[in-house]
DNA sequence: CGCATGTGAGACATCACTGTCTCATCAGAT
DNA sequence: ATCTGATGAGACAGTGATGTCTCACATGCG
């Protein structure tokens, strides 16, 4: 239910409880028991979407082996939550909310702890610092669940598009 | 005026017309006298940011000379106007004016052009669509702004920090 | 079958916002 | 000093959305 209503919200930030409701297929009156406001239901799917993309970088196991890897299994994971991520990096609105953003900002640590690590372990380039990279990686996922909805990327080749790009950029490297 | 009111839409899609006059810093009749309620104030805003990327666009010299160095002209020129291709990347409902997305297609195959071009000049990989180069060139562009806007990028760094991550990627060149 | 729980639909009062209007004020030009 | 055009402030009517409530219905369980 809360997918749809993300969903919706993502395209559409003004839309209506009304409208909101009816995207995730249920009434009026239900939404509203569920959520007192709309304040608490975009709250729930910012703690959703958090939980979501927690729940993805656990999967990966972003601590263990080779930085590389790790960043792979964690766009293969997040890629099927971009949809919540596209929702939570344009609600900036979410901002407002000091418990949101200590999530947010706590889920942005542990992207960013990867991308350091990559670094001291050799295999990223200093240049770039972690806290843009991270930045990078996010919008790159919701860039691509954006592209995803409208059709103009397949869902299958997203999570590999994500990644080579992040990775290696569009230079063809010289053989 | 417009680049206030734009800014404030971004980051907050729901500001009533009275937040955005006072943004704009302006009053909410005199809002209503420039544009005639806020589908007219948001397609204003539409139409002013495409304007703000063909120039930068016009600015690059897409069609001239190396394909790197064009797409390093237009990222230089692209980001001050960072701000209104965040907005325009978010607020999704501006897709619901077919002359506004025409307008919007028409920005997105230049660049996608220009990336095709790279790819028969052999600097790009071809193995990436230019549709998705194009993807996240725009996703790169907006995410840096908002970075900016928030103050974990400094402005001065923001233009490299993109060609950097986008030609590159994170991944360290191996000598 | 009866009960408990949840839901949808719609009515209705309330509220926030919008659109319009008027009037006083201000800035610039003459 | 006067005129013109633009603006800000605020009043007010209208509108769309919200919040609450009631009632009928559906589902699951015992």
């Amino acid at each position: 239910m809360l997918r749809e209503a993300a969903a919706l919200l993502t395209r559409r930030a003004t839309a209506s409880m009304d409208e909101i409701a009816k995207a995730a297929g249920i009434s009026r009156a239900t939404l509203h028991r569920h959520f007192p406001g709309r304040d608490a239901l975009v709250r729930a799917l910012g703690e959703l979407g958090i939980r979501r993309m927690n729940e993805a970088m656990d999967a990966a196991r972003l601590e263990e082996g080779d930085a590389v890897r790790a960043l792979r299994r964690l766009v293969d994971a997040a890629m099927p939550e971009a949809g919540f991520l596209a929702f939570l990096y344009s609600e900036n609105q979410l901002y407002d909310d000091a418990e949101l953003k200590a999530g947010w900002d706590a889920s942005d640590e542990r992207v960013a702890a990867l991308f350091r690590r990559g670094q001291e372990q050799g295999v990223f380039r200093i240049d770039l610092p972690a806290v843009w990279l991270t930045e990078a990686y996010t919008a790159l996922i919701a860039g691509c669940g954006w592209a995803v909805e409208d059709g103009r990327i397949a869902r299958r080749d997203s999570a590999h598009l994500v990644t080579e790009t992040l990775l290696g950029g569009a230079l063809r490297r010289q053989s």
